[in-house]
DNA sequence: TAGGCCATCTGGTCCT
DNA sequence: AGGACCAGATGGCCTA
């Protein structure tokens, strides 16, 4: 039984990242001590939401947090990462079952071959700080594209399929200007939709004539109205 | 409380 | 082979 223990600190210059908690973890039960140790370790909020599963942004405030975790609580933690479920069948919705299945032959489970359970996980662990890194690359983007695309100023920011709708829009209404300096006829044309659609969720909807047509009617179409305008008054200040 | 939005995990597939 | 990409699932927070 292990004992140690393991005192995780979020510190002010974080650099550690998750991944080097788990492999000083595994350091230390590789030591195979029976004795208590305590570790001291500098965390980024994410590897603190890691291990103690929150959400840095609603959860962990400033530099105080302490997490203290029991050695065998994170490995337990780990163990849920990886763990094999080929046989114990965790279920999957049809809609998932059908897309994993796409593109080819019914797959079997591709297996690491030679590789132990504890390799698998620390892979995992990879993946998934990868993918939060790409994430948050992603989600950098929006941010830049959100400073970019003139908008209504509201106290909260702009979702993410707003920011890409009214991008689009954007574009096509600089489309129309750069057509109308060359004295060729605008692609596209803006209409305010009425109050109230079907759906019920808009106040009013920016639609598009000459061949495009809205894909759907978005969230973002509450704010489109007064955006469409505001495009304009952009446009109209950008370019004399 | 329901619905929207989001972050994260996860495993399949694609690409280099 | 390994990383990137993708989409489903899940759970938390926030707001009407």
């Amino acid at each position: 039984m292990l004992r140690n223990r393991v005192r995780l600190l979020q510190g002010v210059q974080s650099t550690t990242t998750f991944l080097g908690i788990m492999r000083s973890l595994e350091r230390l039960s590789g030591s195979d001590q029976d004795c208590d140790q305590e570790m001291y370790i500098d965390l980024d909020d994410a590897s603190v939401d890691s291990l103690t599963g929150k959400r840095s942004r609603h959860h962990v405030v400033g530099a105080e947090v302490k997490v203290d975790v029991d050695l065998m609580g994170v490995f337990k933690t780990i163990g849920k990462v990886g763990e094999e479920s080929d046989s114990s069948g965790s279920e999957r919705s049809p809609k998932q079952a059908k897309r994993r299945n796409r593109g080819g032959p019914p797959t079997t489970r591709r297996r690491k071959s030679g590789i132990s359970a504890r390799e698998r996980n620390l892979r995992r662990l990879e993946s998934n700080e990868r993918e939060r890194m790409r994430m948050h690359s992603l989600n950098d983007a929006f941010e830049q594209l959100r400073e970019v695309i003139p908008h209504v100023k509201m106290e909260r920011k702009l979702s993410k399929i707003e920011t890409l709708t009214l991008a689009k829009n954007y574009i096509m209404a600089l489309t129309n200007v750069i057509c109308e300096m060359r004295g060729e006829e605008q692609p596209y044309t803006f209409v305010d939709g009425e109050c109230g659609s079907s759906s019920g969720d808009s106040t009013g909807q920016l639609e598009l004539s000459g061949g495009e047509q809205p894909e759907e009617a978005s969230p973002a179409s509450m704010h489109e109205t007064n955006n469409n305008s505001l495009l304009h008054e952009d446009l109209e200040r950008r370019i004399p």
